[in-house]
DNA sequence: ATAATATGCTAACGCCGTTAGGCTTTTAGG
DNA sequence: CCTAAAAGCCTAACGGCGTTAGCATATTAT
């Protein structure tokens, strides 16, 4: 029956390959099947739903996203490793779009691997924000008002929510940056 | 046939009160038709399709959004109407989350309705940073890092992803708010 | 060589949005 | 008031979707 021995890793593969060409919206089981010339039921021998084939996309693209992270903090110390990871990371949203809206889809709740690789979303904005003195509750706020800020950015301008204007988005952006980083700063004199 | 006499209105109304109950994910048009007490082929009598019902669900989204807003920043001034705005915003998205879903899945582009209607979401902010003395160019930047801020909040609590630590989300977005006020007073002093 | 497992198949189920065509009730015009 | 048009709703069907059950064959392990 001229079988070709794919595997799970395959499968998964070639997932994230068409959401990223195709589109997370126009993702589907059985036009994945037809570019991996199986019938779409026997992706069922290798994932045990569809569900399953987003979270491991989803890890996918969160390992991806802090891979990037830690590429562009390197070296890099306080507002300079700031400013470095925010182009980072929106840059991430911007040249990969439909991988990023994957991890959002996620439902962070329940799933073990998920939460775990929630933690290396995280991970390094608090290596970065380490050059500031800051207490350990002052953080955890920061990093998320640091992600809330790239995030808002990101989704809302993939919406179409930033067309009102027709002022330059990066000018914006790289003004709400240093914009948290003045809130870094402030922080830092009062603890 | 026992017909009923819907309107337009009715199934429109029918539609975001089931989002708003199921969830905009299991909204379908053949479950809306079962509320209705209709076929779902009948439903196009009312509709031109599906997209039609996001577009009219999301314009009354955005019209209730920006009624929240308008009442929360009536009377006040400066800070205070941008901590309000902030603090109605967020209600918003925590208390009707699903319908705050349905604004970011318009598609802002072709529609004009929509377009129309993002004009409806920026205009509160305007006024509650008129009490400012910014420029032209600077309030639009400015209103792109506020609703940023607001909506990252929004949605990436809602999609679980500030589980990770146990300080509270509320806390951590009142020291965000602060911290765009305070880049507002920065910004006036630049001007 | 044989047993077990892995990889693939067909057929089917119950969802979904949408279209075509027909029937009946309501409304509008002369 | 009678008739023509429109509005409201129907059934039947199409092609799509994710998923399951049951079966065949190829690969691997004993």
């Amino acid at each position: 029956m001229a079988r070709q021995g794919l595997t799970r890793t395959d499968v998964i593969g070639a997932a994230i390959e068409m959401i990223e060409s195709e589109g997370l919206h126009n993702f589907s089981l059985r036009e994945l099947a037809n570019r991996l010339h199986i019938k779409a039921a026997s992706l069922y021998s290798h994932i045990r739903n569809m569900d399953e084939l987003y979270t491991e996309a989803g890890c996918y693209a969160i390992s991806e996203l802090k891979k990037m992270q830690l590429d562009a903090i390197a070296g890099k110390q306080r507002s300079e490793a700031i400013e470095s990871l925010a182009d980072a990371y929106y840059r991430f949203g911007k040249e990969r779009p439909e991988i990023y809206k994957v991890i959002l889809s996620l439902p962070m709740v329940k799933n073990d691997a998920i939460h775990r690789a929630g933690f290396d979303i995280v991970e390094p904005i608090m290596t970065a924000m380490a050059g500031y003195h800051l207490a350990g509750e002052q953080m955890m706020h920061l990093q998320r008002i640091f992600r809330s800020i790239m995030h808002g950015f990101i989704s809302q301008e993939e919406a179409g929510c930033f067309r009102q204007f027709p002022v330059d988005v990066g000018e914006s952006y790289r003004m709400a940056v240093r914009g948290f980083i003045l809130l870094l700063e402030e922080s830092e004199k009062e603890a």
